[in-house]
DNA sequence: GTGTGAAGGATTGTTCAACGATCCGGCAAT
DNA sequence: ATTGCCGGATCGTTGAACAATCCTTCACAC
């Protein structure tokens, strides 16, 4: 410590401060990284799309190469696949997929509400609790893209139980997946409001302290899901 | 379907094959990513060491863009840093990174042990055994390398339990930011010998289809093992 | 009519060269 | 010892170029 002024804690915090700030610059691939992202998330790129480099480039005023970067951190992220020589298009998911995303889930989301150490922090509950009241809500009043999101930010808050951001960065991408399945399903609408009540059962459950029987539910929950949605996609047109 | 040969079974199954394996050729920047990443697995890139574009590019007659594609890559796996305008180094985990990489630990394995659907499966609960059985014979010849190594194909084997691609993946990104984090460890040796015979215990709990107890075995191991870590990392030298 | 095969065009994979922006190190001046 | 300035090196990004590969189209033969 050189330092010895009396304000030298108020320094060395306003150091500190600047130096967590001093990202201002956005590189530009990942700009148009988030940019695709949203794009998909929000099913403007529909399922199955192409996405040509140079119109991309052109679109977003932005180079070729710049394009490419972005677009191999979309394939690395799922989002997008890469045939050689053909291009990158939104994803496909199958029913491999499928099982695989929900194998993971069975995994990771019965276990932070088991392992997870802020499974007893007041306000990651509330942000549970919050998720799903959201939902109800959406629910009376008819909005079913409102129910969707609110499932989402459901599940993402039961993961933040376990208080890693790793954990929560590889539940984001699981949840990018699932937007994609559920593209190309037919009536989300019924599909998402039986769950409804299921959500606010672990809840409440969660706000008991009933970790465990929580998991087991969630488990169960997840499991009914995947065999629904499996099911759906079987009497899919097979294109 | 407009095939009705009497043999298009075979047809389809000779077609399905060489569909597989029409990937002959492995792009330029994945194989500069591989190639990297082995050389930081084995050590030979230090933590914290940089990695010039150009010079990378000259060493492995590759263009610069292709070594950025690379690079980018590998960042998204946390093998490397990026720090703007100045270069991509080898990442040097820090205490809040190994907390956050146990703590999804600590979801992932236990979870894969209590809710795998393979973990009935004979041929997977070989190769955790195997796995085990390795590390024992590396450690009474004196090969600590080789008992590392086996204790990452354990850990790696228990989470395959899931039966999960996908969370193969996360855990192989996790363990290799683990490798990492032992590079900067004194004493490896005296770090892994006693976790070999918990590793033992958890695989004959397994054999013995006590999947909740291998899971609490399993929990507590990760707890020792990280508090271990934390404690010899907080009496490192401060660079 | 169906299958074969040969141009033609479009897109990708990869390279190269260039320029401004930014950061680091050293050196002089205060 | 601190500040200010300069040069060198590297990064971020662009633009253009070329071969390789794929799709489409079309003509042609059976």
């Amino acid at each position: 410590m050189t330092d010895d002024s009396p304000a030298s804690g108020g320094v060395r915090d306003a150091l500190a401060s600047l130096a967590a700030s001093n990202t201002v610059v956005v590189p530009a691939a990942e700009r148009v990284a988030d940019r695709i992202r949203v794009e998909v998330a929000e099913a403007r790129l529909r399922v199955g799309a192409r996405l040509p480099e140079q119109a991309l480039g052109e679109a977003l005023q932005v180079s070729r190469n710049t394009v490419r970067e972005a677009l191999s951190q979309l394939v690395a992220e799922r989002v997008l696949v890469r045939i050689p020589n053909r291009g990158v298009f939104v994803a496909r998911p199958g029913a491999d997929d499928i099982r695989d995303v929900y194998s993971a889930r069975l995994v990771i989301e019965p276990g932070a509400v088991r392992h997870g150490p802020r499974a007893a922090d007041p306000v990651a509950l509330a942000a549970v609790r919050d998720a799903f009241e959201y939902g109800r809500r959406a629910a009376v009043t008819g909005d079913w893209t409102g129910v969707a999101d609110a499932n989402q930010h459901f599940h993402r808050a039961v993961v933040a139980l376990a208080g890693s951001p790793r954990l929560d960065r590889e539940m984001g991408r699981l949840l990018a997946e699932m937007r994609l399945v559920f593209q190309r399903m037919p009536g989300v609408r019924e599909f998402h409001e039986p769950y409804l009540a299921r959500n606010g059962e672990i809840a409440a459950l969660l706000a008991d302290g009933r970790r465990a029987d929580a998991a087991d539910e969630l488990a169960g929950y997840l499991v009914t899901a995947r065999d629904q949605l499996l099911d759906a996609y079987a009497r899919l047109p097979t294109t």
